[in-house]
DNA sequence: GCCAACGTTGGC
DNA sequence: GCCAACGTTGGC
């Protein structure tokens, strides 16, 4: 297992500098036989710690994450679509599973399923999404996704994404209101 | 199941 | 510090 770098506590674009109560928005991959969203959906909302990943790149993006950012919930391998919306309940953390102390997670607790899941199909074939990591950077199992990515999925998906968008101020609660 | 993409490791 | 070998992810 990889040894941290000696030079790494602050990687780069591991804090991003944001307003207090600015939403991020992400997307987590997770494969399905090994942790579905159902899973995800049954911890309630005692949520679950994203462990498993592996990669210094995913792993910056997890520490960047804050409370109440929302990030959607992708099912990889077998599905490939986007099937729900999670949002980040614990800053990033040791990875329990991980012994060398190099890996972290996030807990996320499951927000609502989309009314129409998006394939990666759906992303692929839409131009205004052809920037979006899980297009370009397929191998990246945390991403994060821009404002006008996060809206036309959810778009796309049949949920009104302005009535659960906002976390804006602090210590509010963000609407977990699905559009049914 | 195959294989392309790509991140990580380790020899030099 | 370069880069070839290797391992893993994840679409197809």
């Amino acid at each position: 297992m990889a040894k941290t770098p000696k030079a790494t506590p602050v990687p780069a674009g591991a804090t991003p500098s944001r307003a207090l109560g600015e939403a991020m928005y992400w997307l987590l991959k997770s494969e399905p036989d090994v942790f579905s969203w159902e899973m995800q959906v049954a911890r309630g909302a005692k949520g679950e710690p994203w462990t498993g990943v592996r990669n210094y790149q995913a792993r910056n993006f997890m520490r960047a994450m804050r409370i109440g950012d929302l990030g959607f919930f992708y099912h990889s391998n077998i599905g490939k679509e986007v099937v729900g919306i999670v949002r980040v309940i614990a800053l990033a953390h040791p990875d329990a599973d991980d012994t060398t102390g190099t890996w972290q997670c996030v807990d996320v607790e499951a927000v609502c399923a989309l009314p129409k899941p998006v394939g990666l199909a759906d992303v692929k074939g839409n131009p205004s999404l052809a920037k979006m990591a899980l297009v370009t950077s397929m191998r990246l199992s945390v991403q994060p996704v821009t404002p006008a990515e996060w809206a036309e999925v959810c778009r796309m998906a049949g949920l009104d994404a302005a009535a659960l968008t906002p976390p804006i101020a602090a210590g509010s609660k963000p609407r977990a209101k699905a559009k049914s």
